[in-house]
DNA sequence: TATTAAATAGGAGAAATTACTAATTAGAAA
DNA sequence: TTTCTAATTAGTAATTTCTCCTATTTAATA
């Protein structure tokens, strides 16, 4: 894996942007410096590093498919009034889960590889932040 | 919420095939018994059937649109090699989670809807089914 | 039967993503 | 350094998936 300046362009601006954004952000951001690197670029970079695990890939409740830089086990609370996606970390829950997972026996013959939650809800009093 | 022949296609096809089939996936089945039922009104009647919850909307990892005629609440395991989606129905792990979540105080003032939860592995022995 | 509203077919169009190819670039070898 | 080779990229065309639009059809009502 070879070091460009379109990967670092790609790597940097998801790490810049803490908002899941879509391919289509960060083409726009990355154009801002960097004007005419092709979209087919940044989306051939962007499969790359998610292939390799390097960046994630996740989807909103309404199916827009948004990237994100952090690697650490982590879940998606999905705030659907405000389309908004919010990093969850709970390492307790994901031991819960995959514990009790490990020892269901419809599951022996299957050797599970990841394990995604996704939170839906919303505010319960949305004006207070 | 009327009965139509195109709805009922529709339902019935979603019914019949239990494999979480594509939209184009039932467009092509119920075109077979109904050669010129339009591709649009097949959209437009599964995003009905999802917005009235009689049917479900899923996604593969790989991101491909699917639908569920199942609405029990279940979780999906993803056998990634086979690309091939499993109903998984666990009530005890479903109240586990939800319990824990209602629990937590960092979503104190989050109305929680719904959670799902996928399942990402792979057979152990792929060969015997 | 006449009227009205809802639903559908069929095609155009939009958005996201991939495929393709010629040109460029990076790194290795000489 | 220069040359060579393979990998990478830009730019564009094409594809896929899905939505939008409108004329037509169908169904329900009076």
């Amino acid at each position: 894996m070879k070091i460009t300046p379109q990967r670092m362009a790609v790597l940097q601006a998801l790490m810049d942007n803490p908002h899941h954004p879509t391919a289509d952000d960060l083409i726009k951001t990355i154009r801002k410096s960097y004007p005419n690197i092709s979209a087919g670029t940044v989306y051939q970079i962007l499969n790359m590093l998610v292939s390799k695990k390097v960046i994630g890939k996740i989807e909103t409740i309404d199916h827009v498919v948004r990237f994100d830089a952090i690697t650490e086990k982590h879940f998606h609370l999905y705030l659907s009034d405000e389309h908004e996606i919010v990093d969850f970390f709970d390492d307790a829950l994901n031991r819960i889960i995959t514990d009790y997972l490990n020892k269901n026996q419809k599951l022996e013959n299957i050797n599970i590889e990841d394990i995604k939650i996704q939170i839906i809800g919303n505010r319960k009093n949305p004006e207070q932040k």
